[in-house]
DNA sequence: ATGGTAGGTACCCTA
């Protein structure tokens, strides 16, 4: 790390030769923002990316400005108006996937495994839009945070059950909840506010001890240090009132730990302009 | 204690 900026505790590295970038934003309707996604794709040159909120049923996703730059697979899960993941790749993958939860089919889950014989071929690709969970944190009085709980609670089980839990697995996506006291701008108000209430951490760290998943972002910034993903539109300047949230994961599975490389947390995002979604694109590096 | 902005859609939902 060379950077010593207060306000932005990873800014962008260069790709170490050979590593295996990979992203995560969510883009907050993909056909608005197609451009945005461009300039993340020349600036950051990740490998994989992950898009989360795409807001666009499959047959109407613009395919067309990745193909361009040579993303030439891609995993979709799409409907009109709300949620959507979608991993674009420029490997080639195999085994894609969509996963419904809570018996529903509302495109918070998209899944595939890196093709080829390159190093990185095997590493299983989970792609995530975990439910918002509404305004009032109480199952028992507001149906989507009962939703919110039960996503990832029954994730917690339907994870480990895919087979060899060895699997080198990158887990990504807004999974709406800051874990950490430094992932929020105040711990003490936030704790009732949905993202960040005891209930949905406990339910967050349940999930990542299933597979000792190791949060590969915190890896690179002490639990000490304030690091956000999110600010809201709502604010009337994000940069000077800083309220914050990190609600934007990358996980990965043990024997791919020690092949952590790098991370970054593209704070600048917040501001591309004329309209910056109100989440920032993460990303980690791996070795081969 | 309240209301603030944004996107998609269709006159209201979700975040």
């Amino acid at each position: 790390m060379t950077s010593v900026d207060a306000a932005d505790p990873l800014p962008a590295q260069p790709k170490p030769p050979g590593a295996l970038r990979i992203a995560t934003w969510n883009i907050n309707s993909v056909r608005l923002r197609a451009d945005l996604v461009g300039q993340l794709l020349d600036t950051a040159a990740p490998d994989l990316l992950c898009l989360q909120e795409t807001k666009v049923p499959d047959g109407l996703f613009p395919l067309e400005p990745f193909r361009l730059r040579g993303y030439r697979w891609h995993a979709l899960a799409g409907m009109k108006a709300y949620n959507g993941v979608a991993i674009l790749s420029r490997l080639p993958l195999e085994g894609a996937a969509v996963h419904d939860h809570c018996g529903r089919q509302d495109c918070r889950h998209v899944a595939a495994t890196i093709a080829g014989d390159g190093p990185a071929a095997g590493i299983e690709v989970h792609n995530l839009y975990v439910p918002s969970g509404g305004d009032v944190p109480d199952p028992a009085a507001n149906e989507k945070f009962a939703h919110k709980l039960d996503f990832v609670g029954e994730l917690t089980g339907w994870l480990p059950a895919q087979g060899d839990p060895g699997r080198r697995r990158v887990l990504v996506g807004d999974l709406n909840i800051a874990p950490l006291e430094n992932d929020v701008w105040s711990h003490k108000q936030m704790l009732d506010v949905v993202s960040h209430t005891p209930v949905e951490v406990a339910r967050l760290a349940a999930m990542q001890q299933s597979l000792e998943w190791v949060d590969a972002v915190r890896h690179f910034v002490p639990a000490d240090r304030k690091l956000y993903s999110w600010w809201s539109y709502r604010a009337r300047d994000w940069v000077v009132s800083d309220r914050g949230r990190r609600l934007d994961h990358v996980w990965v599975t043990p024997p791919l730990a020690d092949r952590l490389a790098g991370a970054t947390v593209l704070r600048p995002a917040r501001g591309w302009q004329p309209k910056p979604s109100d989440h920032v694109p993460v990303w980690v590096d791996l070795t081969p």
